[in-house]
DNA sequence: TTGACAAATAGGAATCATTCTTATATAGGA
DNA sequence: TCCTATATAAGAATGATTCCTATTTGTCAA
């Protein structure tokens, strides 16, 4: 028996706990989500899988991806994409962000704008600015 | 003379030194925005201005917001939204996003994942996630 | 091993949000 | 006031996702 640790064990084991069955073209979703470094949208991972499943549709791919990310197998992470949220604060701040309806709270924080980026990170990107941002829910949404 | 600290004398003098016109749109868009709490898309902003301009087109609203991030009045902030972008790395990281390419570069700081969430959000929110978001140019980028 | 059935898939239509195109209108300097 | 570069409105086009539905397929139990 192997002992679960490996992400296609965690994979297995958890489409088992929710009763999601494993077929042939989430296992391909899966591992190729796995292997990449570069959060890649529906579209990329779709286009990776296709070379193995040419007929694999666009839409199975992102249900599967969606569902990964209920089950903790990822997370949809924070990116520029559509629709944009536009901020008129232009002081440093940081974000709550409701994982629920979508609201973002701002907050500020001296104790947060004191941090200091990692020297490796300064030494590798040129950094404009710097949020900290927390996902969760809100005061309303988490009765 | 006014002291050019309100936010509607920044705008004046952000489009002056653009050579931007102050048309009646662009400065019932920068209202609307100011106005806000909520992170808006450029959807609800459109919402808004039409009240008071019925014939506003979202086009102009929409390229209005992109011009506003553009000069330094607005900024356009992480969502969630379309096209999603997935990580399959369930671990607490932190990520450096390229203003250039759009590319999402993980790192990793104990440093960082020891950060105390300021007590009122802890009381407020229920925080499942907290990570740094660092926006510049990367290696590729900054040349 | 074989059915039965709930769940998953493929493919196309529909939707949502944005961006492009173009003809018309207008702010702001001469 | 006139001129011209900009900006606007309206609709078409695009990009990305989600919905719909007929068909297929894992999985469980006999």
């Amino acid at each position: 028996m192997m002992n679960g640790t490996n992400p296609m064990d965690v994979f297995l084991s958890k489409c088992r706990q929710r009763n999601l069955k494993i077929t042939p073209q989430r296992t391909a979703v899966f591992s190729a989500l796995a292997d990449a470094e570069d959060h890649p949208s529906a579209d990329a991972v779709y286009q990776k899988v296709k070379k193995e499943f040419p007929n694999i549709s666009f839409d199975t791919v992102n249900r599967t991806l969606i569902v990964f990310s209920e089950i903790g197998l990822a997370e949809v992470v924070e990116g520029q994409g559509d629709p944009r949220r536009f901020d008129p604060r232009m002081e440093n701040h940081h974000h709550f962000y409701c994982v629920t309806c979508g609201k973002i709270t701002d907050f500020f924080s001296e104790e947060l704008d004191k941090i200091e980026i990692p020297t490796q990170i300064e030494q590798d990107f040129t950094v404009i600015s710097k949020r900290m941002v927390l996902k969760g829910y809100c005061t309303d949404c988490r009765k």
